[in-house]
DNA sequence: TAAAAATTTGAACATAGATTAAAAAATTGA
DNA sequence: TCAATTTTTTAATCTATGTTCAAATTTTTA
Protein backbone atom coordinates (compact mmCIF):
# COMPACT_ATOMS: atom_id res chain seq x y z
CA UNK A 1 0.00 0.00 0.00
CA UNK A 2 1.01 3.47 -1.13
CA UNK A 3 2.19 6.26 1.20
CA UNK A 4 -0.47 8.47 0.06
CA UNK A 5 -3.52 5.62 0.76
CA UNK A 6 -2.02 4.95 4.28
CA UNK A 7 -2.37 8.82 4.89
CA UNK A 8 -6.08 8.87 3.67
CA UNK A 9 -6.72 6.26 5.18
CA UNK A 10 -5.41 7.48 8.84
CA UNK A 11 -7.39 10.80 7.90
CA UNK A 12 -10.58 8.43 8.01
CA UNK A 13 -10.47 7.00 10.90
CA UNK A 14 -9.42 10.38 12.55
CA UNK A 15 -12.74 11.47 10.79
CA UNK A 16 -14.88 8.36 12.03
CA UNK A 17 -13.60 8.82 15.67
CA UNK A 18 -14.53 12.38 15.98
CA UNK A 19 -17.53 10.98 14.53
CA UNK A 20 -18.24 8.42 16.95
CA UNK A 21 -17.91 11.12 19.59
CA UNK A 22 -20.53 13.53 18.38
CA UNK A 23 -22.99 10.46 17.50
CA UNK A 24 -22.45 9.47 20.84
CA UNK A 25 -23.28 12.46 22.37
CA UNK A 26 -26.13 13.89 20.06
CA UNK A 27 -26.88 10.67 18.13
CA UNK A 28 -27.25 10.44 14.80
CA UNK A 29 -29.56 13.03 13.98
CA UNK A 30 -28.49 15.48 15.97
CA UNK A 31 -24.70 15.14 15.31
CA UNK A 32 -23.91 17.84 12.23
CA UNK A 33 -21.24 17.42 9.39
CA UNK A 34 -19.71 21.13 10.61
CA UNK A 35 -19.49 19.47 13.94
CA UNK A 36 -17.87 16.60 13.19
CA UNK A 37 -15.24 18.54 11.05
CA UNK A 38 -15.09 21.25 13.45
CA UNK A 39 -13.51 18.68 16.56
CA UNK A 40 -10.95 18.32 14.29
CA UNK A 41 -10.33 21.78 13.15
CA UNK A 42 -11.59 21.67 9.87
CA UNK A 43 -14.31 22.57 7.69
CA UNK A 44 -17.70 20.50 6.46
CA UNK A 45 -16.49 20.51 3.07
CA UNK A 46 -13.86 18.51 3.34
CA UNK A 47 -15.57 15.40 4.59
CA UNK A 48 -16.66 15.19 1.21
CA UNK A 49 -13.53 14.43 0.10
CA UNK A 50 -13.69 11.28 2.24
CA UNK A 51 -16.73 10.56 2.87
CA UNK A 52 -19.69 10.01 0.16
CA UNK A 53 -22.20 11.39 2.01
CA UNK A 54 -23.07 11.76 5.98
CA UNK A 55 -25.51 8.49 5.57
CA UNK A 56 -21.94 6.52 4.67
CA UNK A 57 -20.49 8.44 7.53
CA UNK A 58 -22.84 7.38 9.53
CA UNK A 59 -23.10 3.58 8.80
CA UNK A 60 -19.07 3.46 8.58
CA UNK A 61 -19.34 4.95 12.66
CA UNK A 62 -22.17 2.00 13.51
CA UNK A 63 -19.65 -0.47 11.71
CA UNK A 64 -16.73 0.42 13.75
CA UNK A 65 -18.38 0.24 16.51
CA UNK A 66 -19.91 -2.65 16.12
CA UNK A 67 -17.01 -4.63 14.77
CA UNK A 68 -14.67 -4.05 17.44
CA UNK A 69 -17.37 -5.25 19.90
CA UNK A 70 -17.52 -7.91 17.94
CA UNK A 71 -13.79 -8.81 18.01
CA UNK A 72 -14.02 -8.48 21.84
CA UNK A 73 -17.06 -11.11 22.63
CA UNK A 74 -15.04 -13.43 20.12
CA UNK A 75 -12.06 -13.05 22.24
CA UNK A 76 -14.01 -14.10 25.40
CA UNK A 77 -15.62 -16.71 23.48
CA UNK A 78 -12.07 -18.06 23.03
CA UNK A 79 -10.44 -18.16 26.15
CA UNK A 80 -10.60 -21.05 28.70
CA UNK A 81 -13.67 -21.49 31.26
CA UNK A 82 -17.14 -22.96 31.89
CA UNK A 83 -19.75 -21.43 29.97
CA UNK A 84 -20.50 -19.32 32.92
CA UNK A 85 -17.43 -18.03 33.09
CA UNK A 86 -17.49 -16.87 29.15
CA UNK A 87 -20.66 -15.81 29.43
CA UNK A 88 -20.00 -13.35 32.59
CA UNK A 89 -17.42 -11.94 30.48
CA UNK A 90 -19.40 -11.21 27.15
CA UNK A 91 -21.83 -9.92 29.63
CA UNK A 92 -19.45 -7.55 30.90
CA UNK A 93 -18.08 -6.60 27.42
CA UNK A 94 -21.56 -6.00 26.30
CA UNK A 95 -22.50 -3.52 28.89
CA UNK A 96 -19.58 -1.54 28.50
CA UNK A 97 -20.40 -0.76 25.10
CA UNK A 98 -23.81 0.33 25.34
CA UNK A 99 -22.90 2.28 28.29
CA UNK A 100 -19.65 3.71 26.58
CA UNK A 101 -20.17 4.05 22.93
CA UNK A 102 -23.97 4.33 23.31
CA UNK A 103 -25.38 6.05 20.44
CA UNK A 104 -22.86 4.52 17.88
CA UNK A 105 -23.26 0.87 19.52
CA UNK A 106 -26.72 1.28 19.69
CA UNK A 107 -28.72 -1.53 18.55
CA UNK A 108 -31.83 -0.43 19.52
CA UNK A 109 -31.88 1.80 16.05
CA UNK A 110 -34.04 0.67 13.02
CA UNK A 111 -31.51 0.09 10.87
CA UNK A 112 -33.99 0.26 8.06
CA UNK A 113 -34.63 3.98 9.09
CA UNK A 114 -31.35 4.78 9.66
CA UNK A 115 -29.57 3.17 6.71
CA UNK A 116 -29.87 3.11 3.09
CA UNK A 117 -30.58 -0.30 0.85
CA UNK A 118 -26.77 -1.14 0.11
CA UNK A 119 -25.62 -0.83 3.91
CA UNK A 120 -28.64 -2.34 5.47
CA UNK A 121 -27.85 -6.35 4.34
CA UNK A 122 -24.41 -5.84 6.30
CA UNK A 123 -25.81 -4.19 8.85
CA UNK A 124 -28.13 -6.86 9.85
CA UNK A 125 -25.56 -9.67 9.09
CA UNK A 126 -22.95 -8.09 11.58
CA UNK A 127 -25.90 -8.17 13.82
CA UNK A 128 -27.03 -11.59 13.49
CA UNK A 129 -23.47 -12.56 13.86
CA UNK A 130 -23.17 -10.19 16.91
CA UNK A 131 -26.20 -12.11 18.83
CA UNK A 132 -24.70 -15.42 17.48
CA UNK A 133 -22.08 -15.15 19.58
CA UNK A 134 -24.17 -15.64 22.67
CA UNK A 135 -26.40 -18.49 21.34
CA UNK A 136 -22.73 -19.65 20.98
CA UNK A 137 -22.07 -20.05 24.79
CA UNK A 138 -25.89 -20.34 25.91
CA UNK A 139 -25.50 -24.00 23.54
CA UNK A 140 -22.45 -24.52 24.74
CA UNK A 141 -23.49 -24.28 28.55
CA UNK A 142 -26.44 -26.39 27.54
CA UNK A 143 -24.37 -29.00 25.97
CA UNK A 144 -22.21 -29.62 28.94
CA UNK A 145 -25.44 -29.19 31.37
CA UNK A 146 -24.38 -26.10 32.99
CA UNK A 147 -27.63 -24.46 31.21
CA UNK A 148 -31.13 -25.53 30.65
CA UNK A 149 -33.33 -23.35 28.24
CA UNK A 150 -36.33 -24.92 26.85
CA UNK A 151 -36.15 -22.30 24.30
CA UNK A 152 -32.67 -20.52 24.22
CA UNK A 153 -33.46 -18.56 21.86
CA UNK A 154 -35.76 -16.14 23.66
CA UNK A 155 -33.59 -16.39 26.15
CA UNK A 156 -31.02 -14.71 24.41
CA UNK A 157 -33.86 -11.97 23.56
CA UNK A 158 -34.18 -11.65 27.23
CA UNK A 159 -30.52 -10.92 27.56
CA UNK A 160 -29.69 -8.89 25.12
CA UNK A 161 -33.01 -6.50 25.63
CA UNK A 162 -32.11 -6.25 29.12
CA UNK A 163 -28.73 -5.29 28.89
CA UNK A 164 -29.33 -2.65 25.98
CA UNK A 165 -31.76 -0.98 28.09
CA UNK A 166 -29.49 -0.37 30.34
CA UNK A 167 -28.78 2.71 28.82
CA UNK A 168 -31.78 4.24 28.81
CA UNK A 169 -31.01 4.56 32.38
CA UNK A 170 -27.73 3.89 33.82
CA UNK A 171 -26.21 7.58 34.83
CA UNK A 172 -22.64 7.52 35.58
CA UNK A 173 -23.42 9.42 39.29
CA UNK A 174 -25.83 6.36 40.18
CA UNK A 175 -25.25 4.86 43.19
CA UNK A 176 -24.18 1.84 41.88
CA UNK A 177 -21.14 1.67 39.96
CA UNK A 178 -20.88 0.28 36.39
CA UNK A 179 -19.02 -3.34 37.79
CA UNK A 180 -21.81 -3.62 40.57
CA UNK A 181 -24.28 -3.30 37.69
CA UNK A 182 -22.40 -5.56 35.27
CA UNK A 183 -22.22 -8.38 38.62
CA UNK A 184 -26.01 -8.13 39.28
CA UNK A 185 -27.00 -8.29 35.75
CA UNK A 186 -24.43 -11.25 34.69
CA UNK A 187 -26.05 -13.15 38.05
CA UNK A 188 -29.51 -12.84 37.31
CA UNK A 189 -28.85 -13.64 33.54
CA UNK A 190 -27.06 -17.12 34.48
CA UNK A 191 -30.07 -17.66 37.19
CA UNK A 192 -32.51 -17.72 33.97
CA UNK A 193 -30.36 -20.26 32.66
CA UNK A 194 -29.81 -22.17 35.44
CA UNK B 1 -68.72 21.67 28.40
CA UNK B 2 -70.09 23.23 25.10
CA UNK B 3 -70.77 21.34 22.28
CA UNK B 4 -68.46 23.32 20.15
CA UNK B 5 -65.69 22.07 22.63
CA UNK B 6 -66.64 18.88 22.34
CA UNK B 7 -66.61 18.96 18.96
CA UNK B 8 -62.96 20.25 18.70
CA UNK B 9 -61.92 17.47 21.41
CA UNK B 10 -63.01 14.72 19.31
CA UNK B 11 -61.72 16.62 15.93
CA UNK B 12 -58.37 16.61 18.08
CA UNK B 13 -58.34 13.21 18.79
CA UNK B 14 -59.33 12.52 15.32
CA UNK B 15 -56.03 13.84 14.53
CA UNK B 16 -54.13 12.06 17.44
CA UNK B 17 -55.19 8.40 16.11
CA UNK B 18 -54.05 9.29 12.77
CA UNK B 19 -50.85 10.82 13.71
CA UNK B 20 -50.27 7.79 15.66
CA UNK B 21 -50.89 5.95 12.90
CA UNK B 22 -48.67 7.32 10.89
CA UNK B 23 -45.97 7.59 13.53
CA UNK B 24 -46.44 3.79 14.45
CA UNK B 25 -45.56 3.33 10.77
CA UNK B 26 -42.93 5.78 9.88
CA UNK B 27 -41.71 7.02 12.81
CA UNK B 28 -41.53 10.17 14.75
CA UNK B 29 -39.31 12.06 12.14
CA UNK B 30 -40.44 9.64 9.33
CA UNK B 31 -44.15 11.19 9.88
CA UNK B 32 -45.08 14.38 8.14
CA UNK B 33 -47.81 16.75 8.91
CA UNK B 34 -48.89 16.48 5.24
CA UNK B 35 -49.60 12.55 5.86
CA UNK B 36 -51.39 12.84 9.25
CA UNK B 37 -53.19 15.46 7.34
CA UNK B 38 -53.98 13.43 4.21
CA UNK B 39 -55.11 10.30 6.31
CA UNK B 40 -58.33 12.76 7.41
CA UNK B 41 -58.48 14.10 3.80
CA UNK B 42 -57.52 17.59 5.44
CA UNK B 43 -54.30 19.61 4.55
CA UNK B 44 -51.76 20.29 6.48
CA UNK B 45 -52.33 23.65 7.49
CA UNK B 46 -55.62 22.64 9.57
CA UNK B 47 -53.81 20.72 11.98
CA UNK B 48 -52.50 24.09 13.22
CA UNK B 49 -55.55 25.23 14.31
CA UNK B 50 -55.63 22.29 16.70
CA UNK B 51 -51.63 21.42 17.68
CA UNK B 52 -48.92 24.27 18.07
CA UNK B 53 -46.74 22.68 16.54
CA UNK B 54 -45.41 19.13 15.34
CA UNK B 55 -43.75 18.23 18.50
CA UNK B 56 -47.07 19.23 20.47
CA UNK B 57 -48.59 16.71 18.42
CA UNK B 58 -46.07 13.82 18.60
CA UNK B 59 -46.03 14.88 22.65
CA UNK B 60 -49.62 14.17 22.88
CA UNK B 61 -49.70 10.79 20.67
CA UNK B 62 -46.42 9.29 23.27
CA UNK B 63 -48.38 10.93 26.42
CA UNK B 64 -52.20 9.16 25.29
CA UNK B 65 -50.58 5.93 24.25
CA UNK B 66 -48.40 5.47 27.53
CA UNK B 67 -51.47 6.92 29.56
CA UNK B 68 -54.03 4.07 28.05
CA UNK B 69 -51.17 1.67 28.67
CA UNK B 70 -50.93 2.66 32.31
CA UNK B 71 -54.23 2.79 32.85
CA UNK B 72 -54.39 -0.91 31.68
CA UNK B 73 -51.67 -2.06 33.88
CA UNK B 74 -53.48 -0.42 36.85
CA UNK B 75 -56.72 -2.41 35.93
CA UNK B 76 -53.95 -5.31 35.72
CA UNK B 77 -52.63 -4.61 39.39
CA UNK B 78 -55.72 -4.03 41.19
CA UNK B 79 -57.11 -7.35 40.12
CA UNK B 80 -57.44 -10.50 42.57
CA UNK B 81 -54.86 -13.04 42.38
CA UNK B 82 -51.21 -13.81 43.62
CA UNK B 83 -48.33 -11.63 42.56
CA UNK B 84 -46.97 -14.31 39.84
CA UNK B 85 -50.72 -13.94 38.17
CA UNK B 86 -50.99 -9.88 38.38
CA UNK B 87 -47.02 -9.99 37.43
CA UNK B 88 -48.49 -12.39 34.39
CA UNK B 89 -51.04 -10.11 32.80
CA UNK B 90 -49.37 -7.01 33.16
CA UNK B 91 -46.20 -9.02 31.21
CA UNK B 92 -49.16 -9.25 28.27
CA UNK B 93 -50.31 -5.88 28.83
CA UNK B 94 -46.71 -4.56 28.23
CA UNK B 95 -45.71 -6.87 25.09
CA UNK B 96 -48.68 -6.02 23.27
CA UNK B 97 -48.37 -2.48 23.34
CA UNK B 98 -44.45 -2.39 22.53
CA UNK B 99 -45.70 -4.45 19.79
CA UNK B 100 -48.95 -3.29 18.78
CA UNK B 101 -47.84 0.67 19.31
CA UNK B 102 -44.47 0.06 18.68
CA UNK B 103 -43.64 4.07 17.73
CA UNK B 104 -45.46 5.98 19.72
CA UNK B 105 -45.60 3.63 23.18
CA UNK B 106 -41.78 3.19 22.55
CA UNK B 107 -40.21 4.11 25.74
CA UNK B 108 -36.82 3.32 24.34
CA UNK B 109 -36.44 6.77 22.28
CA UNK B 110 -34.43 9.61 24.62
CA UNK B 111 -37.26 11.84 25.82
CA UNK B 112 -34.38 14.46 25.75
CA UNK B 113 -33.98 14.48 21.76
CA UNK B 114 -37.50 14.34 21.28
CA UNK B 115 -39.31 16.53 23.31
CA UNK B 116 -38.93 20.17 24.67
CA UNK B 117 -38.44 21.40 27.98
CA UNK B 118 -41.84 21.62 29.27
CA UNK B 119 -42.46 18.31 27.53
CA UNK B 120 -40.25 16.77 29.37
CA UNK B 121 -40.74 16.72 32.94
CA UNK B 122 -44.41 15.02 32.28
CA UNK B 123 -43.16 12.63 30.01
CA UNK B 124 -40.40 11.31 32.71
CA UNK B 125 -43.25 11.33 35.20
CA UNK B 126 -45.62 9.56 33.23
CA UNK B 127 -42.40 6.54 32.07
CA UNK B 128 -41.39 6.70 35.96
CA UNK B 129 -44.80 5.73 37.08
CA UNK B 130 -45.17 3.56 34.63
CA UNK B 131 -42.30 1.37 36.03
CA UNK B 132 -43.01 2.11 39.42
CA UNK B 133 -46.41 -0.52 38.95
CA UNK B 134 -44.04 -2.85 37.94
CA UNK B 135 -42.06 -2.02 41.49
CA UNK B 136 -45.21 -2.61 43.05
CA UNK B 137 -46.24 -5.91 41.97
CA UNK B 138 -42.63 -7.22 42.60
CA UNK B 139 -42.55 -5.89 46.18
CA UNK B 140 -46.10 -7.15 46.94
CA UNK B 141 -44.42 -10.61 45.37
CA UNK B 142 -41.21 -10.06 47.92
CA UNK B 143 -43.87 -9.25 50.72
CA UNK B 144 -46.07 -12.39 50.07
CA UNK B 145 -43.36 -14.28 49.76
CA UNK B 146 -43.57 -15.54 46.33
CA UNK B 147 -40.71 -13.53 44.90
CA UNK B 148 -36.93 -13.05 46.04
CA UNK B 149 -34.78 -10.50 44.95
CA UNK B 150 -31.43 -8.93 46.11
CA UNK B 151 -32.13 -6.14 43.97
CA UNK B 152 -35.77 -5.66 42.72
CA UNK B 153 -34.76 -2.44 40.86
CA UNK B 154 -32.29 -4.01 38.96
CA UNK B 155 -34.74 -6.96 37.94
CA UNK B 156 -37.53 -4.78 37.43
CA UNK B 157 -35.43 -3.21 34.84
CA UNK B 158 -34.33 -6.01 33.61
CA UNK B 159 -37.75 -7.27 32.84
CA UNK B 160 -38.74 -4.06 31.42
CA UNK B 161 -35.53 -4.33 28.94
CA UNK B 162 -36.27 -7.83 27.72
CA UNK B 163 -39.81 -6.90 26.56
CA UNK B 164 -38.57 -3.21 25.08
CA UNK B 165 -36.47 -5.40 23.14
CA UNK B 166 -39.43 -7.62 21.54
CA UNK B 167 -40.09 -4.65 19.08
CA UNK B 168 -37.08 -4.91 17.72
CA UNK B 169 -36.83 -8.62 16.19
CA UNK B 170 -40.71 -9.59 16.26
CA UNK B 171 -42.91 -10.10 12.84
CA UNK B 172 -46.12 -10.99 13.15
CA UNK B 173 -45.26 -13.82 10.52
CA UNK B 174 -42.42 -15.64 12.70
CA UNK B 175 -42.55 -19.26 13.79
CA UNK B 176 -44.25 -18.10 17.34
CA UNK B 177 -47.23 -16.19 18.02
CA UNK B 178 -47.15 -13.34 20.45
CA UNK B 179 -49.59 -15.32 22.86
CA UNK B 180 -46.82 -17.82 22.87
CA UNK B 181 -44.31 -14.98 23.61
CA UNK B 182 -45.68 -13.71 25.86
CA UNK B 183 -46.17 -17.22 27.93
CA UNK B 184 -42.26 -17.61 27.32
CA UNK B 185 -41.42 -14.26 28.38
CA UNK B 186 -43.97 -14.29 31.38
CA UNK B 187 -42.22 -18.02 32.51
CA UNK B 188 -38.63 -16.16 32.15
CA UNK B 189 -39.55 -13.14 34.16
CA UNK B 190 -41.06 -14.75 37.17
CA UNK B 191 -37.90 -17.64 36.96
CA UNK B 192 -36.15 -14.54 37.55
CA UNK B 193 -37.94 -13.57 40.46
CA UNK B 194 -38.21 -16.99 42.51
C1' DT C 1 -81.74 34.29 5.90
C1' DA C 2 -77.97 37.06 7.00
C1' DA C 3 -74.38 38.27 9.96
C1' DA C 4 -70.91 36.36 12.92
C1' DA C 5 -67.94 32.82 14.19
C1' DA C 6 -65.40 28.79 13.36
C1' DT C 7 -62.79 26.00 10.26
C1' DT C 8 -60.09 24.94 6.22
C1' DT C 9 -57.36 25.93 2.40
C1' DG C 10 -53.45 27.11 -0.40
C1' DA C 11 -49.73 29.41 -1.28
C1' DA C 12 -45.86 31.76 0.46
C1' DC C 13 -42.23 31.66 3.80
C1' DA C 14 -38.58 30.02 6.89
C1' DT C 15 -34.70 27.33 8.06
C1' DA C 16 -31.52 24.05 9.10
C1' DG C 17 -28.41 21.32 7.30
C1' DA C 18 -26.62 18.49 3.62
C1' DT C 19 -24.33 18.79 -0.68
C1' DT C 20 -21.57 20.68 -4.48
C1' DA C 21 -18.00 22.84 -7.03
C1' DA C 22 -14.80 26.27 -8.16
C1' DA C 23 -10.96 28.54 -6.18
C1' DA C 24 -7.27 28.58 -2.80
C1' DA C 25 -3.81 26.43 -0.21
C1' DA C 26 -0.77 22.89 0.94
C1' DT C 27 1.97 19.06 -0.24
C1' DT C 28 4.76 16.21 -3.13
C1' DG C 29 8.37 14.91 -6.12
C1' DA C 30 11.35 15.47 -10.14
C1' DT D 1 12.44 25.34 -7.20
C1' DC D 2 8.18 24.90 -9.40
C1' DA D 3 4.76 22.30 -11.73
C1' DA D 4 1.60 18.67 -10.69
C1' DT D 5 -1.22 16.67 -7.41
C1' DT D 6 -3.74 16.42 -3.33
C1' DT D 7 -6.38 18.51 0.18
C1' DT D 8 -9.14 22.20 2.14
C1' DT D 9 -11.95 26.14 2.11
C1' DT D 10 -15.60 29.09 0.93
C1' DA D 11 -19.77 30.21 -0.38
C1' DA D 12 -23.54 29.21 -3.11
C1' DT D 13 -27.20 25.79 -3.85
C1' DC D 14 -30.56 22.39 -2.85
C1' DT D 15 -34.15 20.19 -0.48
C1' DA D 16 -37.53 18.76 2.49
C1' DT D 17 -40.75 19.98 5.76
C1' DG D 18 -42.48 22.72 9.27
C1' DT D 19 -44.95 27.05 9.91
C1' DT D 20 -47.73 31.15 8.95
C1' DC D 21 -51.58 33.82 7.43
C1' DA D 22 -54.91 36.06 4.55
C1' DA D 23 -58.63 34.57 1.91
C1' DA D 24 -62.26 31.25 1.06
C1' DT D 25 -65.52 28.20 2.84
C1' DT D 26 -68.51 26.19 6.06
C1' DT D 27 -71.13 26.20 10.19
C1' DT D 28 -73.57 28.39 13.82
C1' DT D 29 -76.59 31.64 15.79
C1' DA D 30 -80.16 34.89 16.25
Amino acid sequence: MKLSEKKILKKKEEILLSAITIVNRKGYDGATMEEIAAELLMTKGSLYYYFKNKGDLMYQCHNLVLSQATKELEVNLNEEGTAEEILRKMVVTHINYAIEEKETFNLIIEPRQMFNEEQIEPVLKLRKHYSSLFDNVIEKGIATGEFHAKEPIIVRMIVLGAMNWIQQWYKPTGRMTKEELEQYFADYIIKLLK
